[in-house]
DNA sequence: CGAATTTCATAACATGAAGTTATATTGATT
DNA sequence: AATCAATATAACTTCATGTTATGAAATTCG
């Protein structure tokens, strides 16, 4: 004897409202329409399901038992509908999202600590990434949207590239270090030092390259390498070493971890820090809103910044 | 968003089965009518529930999510058709029996206490009636058997009356009552000691009205009356008191409770003790289980009686 | 006790979801 | 690259469910 669920769901319904009528009206249904089911229903199983003329309708035994049933049945009907709700609302659901480890540990982590409690239902799948493999994963649908420091002009058009700070680096060191405070730099200053390198193939390393080379200094020490940004920053404060950080990053962390900013900008001024998505398929919900609450999060960050600077 | 929970059970079926066509097997339907149900589902909620482009149909986040759901209402439905099946085949449900209060204590609870070690899905709601109030009911279908002494030919053609005793009654004492063992009794002896009366309404109270009227001897001591069974058998056992009692329930008890028959008998031998139901509506299969169970059951105390007697 | 009211069952018909088989399409496999 | 298995689509049928209108029966109330 296989149910249909519906005819369970009818069952709870009336006996929940203790009467046909209201138990119709409860399912959004007609009161016919749900007499001759539950008539069908009796029929089917051979057993009253309602004592015979009564009526405000009152269950028998079985049709008490199988209502239970029922019941459970509505109530795993109703916690679908409101999960269905909450996703297509962007409340419930997950993100999936990407970004270099520096940035995301240094600055993002705080936006989804803060996404996550306006939104405690929805989870975020972060993972690490660098820009080719970010476009990878998001083309295969494997990502919902990355953050990390591009060219725009360099994207093809199945990517939307959406803006949110300059991408520009600076060289970090702690704020007691030799060279803070200094107004200007010689560039034999800062190969005195260790530094701390940026994973090998990170655009923070590329940069540190391009910037060494600029300056015609090819002869590096590496004191440390291979750190999550936890570690750099206690290398950092522990030590006279000097590293290549975005600058965000340093502005986030400046006060509690007493880093500071070098007067030396390196990188691409062409390049910014944004959030890259799909252009094609609409993305779901949840990662729209994530992306909206990032986005203005960073305007406030960007205020930050500039309030500080003047 | 309402959900058809047909619709969850199919997506739960997809997940649990790992599979579309194995999922559609499973709940015995074609893979196609699944394809498209699921399909439509995915357009009406504007969500993926499976991972595109992936041949071991995959679930999403979403979908599995539920999935979840539809599971609760898979195993709903299980317990419902399992629960449905057992009454079918008479081995869940409810049975509801009266009887007289002396002959439901002192026999049929044994009986019910067997029945329930055998069928521990049933419940047995047994209640207390006299002939009169146990047709009621009957009628009614309040009730779906009464266990009761009757004279078969005063039943309407609406009951059916199955008997499975001699209803006779025995003056009943404690194995070492003066009177116990003596061969013949003059029926001035047992107006000597005091009597326990029972029920006023009861068939006992009246048989053994009948018979003080048949011996002319209207005065008799009342020393208890308004006991149960147990009350009845306590004082019977502590005291030279008398009673009435059904020859069954003497026979059942003599060894445990050390009580005797005298040979006397009393009461109408055109009565037995039977099973009276309802001719017209079908019996639930788990009345009707009950019924034959408690038949097969006096057969066997028949057979002991016969066995003792001889 | 009978009328009014509520509550459920039935009738007649329309609709559409879900069932079917046959077949195309497309990942996965070797 | 070719084969295989899994899923999607097409075309069609069927039947449960939906509707409104109405009848019947039980409960309530004056």
């Amino acid at each position: 004897m296989k149910f249909d669920p519906r005819h369970l769901e009818m069952l709870a319904a009336i006996v929940e409202a203790g009467g046909l009528t209201e138990g119709a009206a409860m399912l959004g249904k007609s009161q016919p329409s749900v007499s001759r089911s539950i008539a069908f229903l009796e029929r089917r199983i051979g057993q009253r399901l309602f004592e015979p003329k009564r009526r405000p309708l009152r269950p028998t035994e079985i049709g008490l038992l199988l209502a239970q049933e029922g019941k459970r049945i509505l109530e795993a009907g109703r916690a679908a509908s409101a999960l269905a709700d909450g996703v297509a609302r962007g409340v419930a659901g997950a993100v999936r999202v990407a970004g270099t480890p520096i940035f995301m540990d240094g600055v993002i982590s705080g936006v989804i600590a803060d996404f996550q409690g306006r939104h405690p239902n929805v989870r975020i799948d972060q993972s690490y990434a660098y820009a080719e493999e970010a476009m990878e994963k998001i083309a295969q649908d494997l990502l919902d949207l990355a953050i990390l420091p591009l060219r725009p002009g360099t994207l093809s058009d199945e990517f939307a590239f959406c803006q949110i700070l300059p991408g520009r680096n600076v060289i970090a060191c702690r704020t007691d270090h030799p060279l803070a405070g200094r107004a200007t730099l010689k560039s034999t200053d800062v190969v005195r030092y260790p530094w701390i390198a940026p994973p090998a193939n990170s655009p923070l390393f590329h940069d540190l390259r391009a910037f060494l080379d600029r300056i015609d200094q090819r002869e590096m020490k590496i004191g440390f390498t291979g750190g999550s940004l936890t570690a750099v920053l206690n290398v950092l404060s522990g030590s006279d070493s000097l590293t290549v950080l975005p600058f965000s990053v340093v502005f986030m962390l400046q006060r509690r971890n007493r880093i500071a900013a070098l007067p030396v900008e390196i990188g691409d001024p062409n390049r910014h820090l944004g959030i890259l998505t799909r252009r094609s398929a609409k993305p779901p919900m949840t990662a729209r809103r994530f992306t909206e609450f990032t986005m203005s999060r960073f305007k406030e960050i960007e205020r930050e910044i500039a309030a500080a600077g003047a």
